[in-house]
DNA sequence: TCGCGCTGATAATACGTATTATCAGCGATG
DNA sequence: CATCGCTGATAATACGTATTATCAGCGCGA
């Protein structure tokens, strides 16, 4: 069963392919002119038919295939890093849908011990148009490659420079931590932590940049890795610290539940604030005081930064930063007096 | 900036296109023949260039292009039905991924009124090898036309006839609920009540096929559409009815939620049996006794089922039934005894 | 010298559609 | 009658890749 072309129309309505292809597209410029009943004839036969133009061999003339892919660094539908990775997939699909785009999962790229590899023998990047990076961390060697290579691409999260800055779509770590110890500050805090890495990733740079900045350089830090939550706790109550910034949602939780089981208050002998809390389903016993990241805002304009790329190579803004919302949290509160008497 | 091409290869390797094809294609027919140097030379300037065959080129003249669609007829990434969706595509993606394919969301196709269509002008499944059909219910006309058009694809989820058999990797709802029927019979129970629209779709309809089986008959039917749970409740227990074999989870959760808010004894007074528990994430407290569908395995086998169609055009078995595997949970108990003195 | 077989490459073509250049026919005008 | 303009259609070509037919060169045997 071969499928109907256009030359099957043209020949059963007596015209000629060309025929077909201008009434199919309704071209009705003043070069190319058919004449009314010859249209209807056309028009008579496709319907008959149920002919459908093939879209291969119509992006084949268009340079253009209407099709974003998305590489994510691990799987994209996994149990694990659900919650990380939906509301990002969530806004890229809708932007996608009206752009009229198809999205590509390039489930195709070998996977080398947990990640997948952009780059590999065969590989798959062209059948998109672009393409969106998803990861929580990407390794920079291939996105320099990307930029070497003048693919079109659009990172999900701020990326520093890689051959030249890289294309993305980030959140404002570093203003929304500052706010948040600023607003500490208000309140009449001055001991401050930084709880996390604070390095290695672009957005625990930015985080502890923030930090930094809110706490004009005198705030502590303390890393989290190889480290339990209870020892971190008494790692922060033992320097008298009165409020932690806590890097990832989890350990923020993870903090708070310590601090609750050894009958530390929490905001009274601890304020806790987290830099990070999911816009869905945030646990509710928790209620943590901080910010939200913008992550459906982000996959959406990382799309329509990508749409832009491929419309004109020129764009000035190749990097967007989005606010983070700050979340009224019941994990900070003022700083006990007595510590200062 | 023009996409790279096999010309451009053969261009800066001094051959022909042809042979840049016939390098890519790894053709070692004794027909055709190519120096070691001549091989390595284009291998080169491939790697150099990062070159990618244009699939949509490449599909114009083979007939398969190593992408599988995936069409689901609501949003794929929402946060409603999403723990519908995910265990299925978590299963695609894990097939896809060892057939080296890639996933072509198609979200391009227009929403009418709240869900997407199959087919519209400018139709653009055919970019894809074949497709997976997902959706609560698909429309019986474009199942007929997909048969028609001859297009390779699979339904998850089993589906009547359209025009000849339908493609599909279903779950054997029949026999699972005549099993916790059964189950339910054994324990001494007489009265059962199917509870739910038990029509409509396959998937009602083969519950409530199951549902007869296991009741010879007997059992009697409560619609839910423009109930309450509440007044469900009450029709079951005016009637006598001592087991409630509910259609849907949410339906069953809401059922035995409502007994316990106004003191009926679950399974003492009525036990009530789910017929499909979400594999992730059911409620704890709740832990109703039914039947898990085995959504992620539905999701794999569909793409293997493509791939055989793809593969082989007369593939015989062209649907699948999946076993469901029951769930002990705690709202299933032996009849109260009084009720039979 | 001619023909033959073999090697290694190229030219040509097909896939289905969109677009451009071209062309036949015809009435009107000079 | 020659020319022009206009209408309505067609032929030709391009898109990028895969495949088939063809071809140049060469060594070798008759």
């Amino acid at each position: 069963m071969p499928r109907i072309t256009q030359r099957d129309i043209a020949r059963l309505a007596g015209v000629s392919q060309a025929v077909v292809s201008l009434v199919l597209n309704n071209r009705t410029d003043a070069t190319t002119r058919i004449a009314p009943e010859t249209r209807q004839r056309v028009l008579d036969v496709i319907r008959e038919t149920g002919y459908a133009a093939d879209p291969v061999a119509r992006r084949m003339v268009r340079q253009l295939n209407q099709i974003v892919g998305v590489f994510t660094y691990e799987s994209v539908f996994p149990s694990t890093s659900a919650d990380f990775y939906y509301p990002f997939l969530r806004g890229i699909e809708e932007c996608a849908e009206q752009l009229r785009c198809d999205l590509l999962l390039f489930t195709s790229a070998p996977v080398v011990d947990g990640r997948r590899k952009v780059f590999h023998e065969n590989n798959r990047l062209r059948i998109a148009d672009g393409c969106i990076l998803l990861g929580r961390d990407i390794p920079h060697d291939e996105l320099a490659r990307l930029n070497r290579e003048n693919y079109p691409f659009v990172a999900v999260g701020r990326r520093d420079d890689a051959g030249g800055p890289v294309p993305c779509v980030g959140a404002d770590y570093a203003a929304a931590t500052q706010q948040l110890v600023e607003r500490a500050r208000e309140l009449g805090h001055r001991e401050f932590a930084y709880v996390g890495a604070g390095e290695g990733a672009e957005s625990a740079d930015d985080r502890m940049n923030g930090f930094r900045a809110g706490t004009r350089g005198s705030g502590r830090h303390e890393r989290t890795a190889g480290r339990s939550a209870g020892e971190t706790l008494d790692a922060l109550l033992a320097t008298g610290v009165t409020v932690a910034v806590v890097e990832g949602y989890a350990d923020g939780v993870a903090l708070i539940r310590a601090a609750r089981e050894r009958g530390v208050d929490v905001p009274g002998d601890l304020s806790v604030v987290v830099t990070g809390v999911p816009a869905e389903s945030p646990d509710a016993d928790i209620a943590g005081t901080g910010f939200r990241i913008p992550r459906r805002e982000m996959g959406w304009q990382s799309v329509e930064l990508l749409a832009a790329l491929l419309e004109d190579r020129s764009t000035t803004t190749l990097q967007r930063l989005l606010p983070c919302h700050f979340v009224e949290g019941r994990t900070l509160g003022e700083p006990r007096k007595d510590r200062f008497d």
